[in-house]
DNA sequence: GTCTATACCTTGATAGAC
DNA sequence: GTCTATCAAGGTATAGAC
């Protein structure tokens, strides 16, 4: 992590760089050249401190889950009930209609096909599952969200409400959609005793 | 719709081509030369039938489109209560490890960029919604569902899980989140008279 | 470490013969 | 309607000078 006052090595441009655009148009849509031109680095420059593409996409893909995984548990272990802290979490303000900068990666065939790119994806969309799992055990345990309910099955649906979320926001380009249906979830979850 | 049977016109095939490589691997990530290949035509006859690669998307697009609301209006529209007619649409059988060939294109940066391409995206994943939205009116009219719900927002909870269940299922290469996700949405959604 | 030059392929499209 | 050139631009990388 480099504090905002210093400059970036060419290294850390190029990642910086490959980041935004790996969010904006895939890995499929971004060209070593698009990222060089971003980063304000020379052809030679970028091959000189990455073996290549699918290299320089897993630095960057790596640093995007690592961010997202501490942002998740920043909300997920803070204080609050369960559900206080699984709807602080739903809340938690985001890019909308930029999409889920991990989770869009999903949808692109070349990352899919390669396990190194892969492999972050799933595992720190693994662990906000089960971190997500372990929060709704701790509401069944304190009797604050209603018992028949299996805790990795609900982690693993508000996960996909999310991730839905930015599906149905990009598709009407407004963050409408998505507002709803983070609502919609947490009026099923919510603890029936603060129902009307 | 064409019979099982009568071959395809080399417009039709470049339409069915078309549609499977952007369910495959996005706008982007799709040329025109390999929709060629794949339809078995030269590049002279796509540019006979179609002005260029966005309008040729737009026909595929189109169609896909078309299918998916037929589909879901088939599920929705059937017989039972508004649960089961919910529960049967979530439990369709699909392709899960290919994503959603509609809503995978809100992830490509040229088809949010063209207006034209995201229309029908737009416009199928809005019917959808409005079509669960009145199951969901019917569901609380007969006192099926817990009352105070947002037809709407239920409706987009709903679209969502299945969305972002597909996003949960190609990270890990396997369908089993998706279907955690099902599952946890519909014991959310089971009528309480239902459950232990 | 960074630069320029070079190479070979693909992309997306047009032209004109058949 | 379909075919085979042809084209300018971009994609992905390597080579070698500085």
């Amino acid at each position: 992590m480099y504090s905002a006052g210093m400059s970036m090595s060419t290294s850390e441009r190029l990642i910086e760089a490959t980041r935004e655009l790996l969010w904006e148009r895939g890995y499929v849509g971004t060209s070593p050249k698009a990222v060089q031109q971003a980063a304000g680095a020379g052809q030679g420059s970028m091959y000189h401190h990455f073996a290549g593409k699918p290299d320089l996409a897993l630095a960057a893909i790596r640093r995007t889950a690592e961010e997202m995984g501490a942002a998740a548990e920043a909300l997920l272990g803070g204080e609050g009930s369960a559900y206080d802290r699984i709807e602080a979490y739903l809340l938690h303000e985001r890019d909308v209609l930029r999409g889920c900068p991990v989770g869009r990666l999903t949808m692109d065939p070349e990352v899919i096909a390669r396990p190194e790119l892969r492999a972050p994806v799933e595992e720190v969309l693994g662990r906000l599952r089960a971190r997500l799992a372990a929060v709704v055990q701790e509401g069944l345990d304190e009797g604050e969200l209603n018992c028949p309910l299996d805790p990795a099955e609900i982690a693993a649906t508000v996960v996909a409400t999310l991730q839905g979320g930015y599906v149905l926001a990009r598709a009407t380009d407004s963050r409408a959609p998505f507002d709803s249906a983070v609502r919609g979830l947490l009026a099923l979850l919510a603890p029936r005793a603060a129902q009307g």
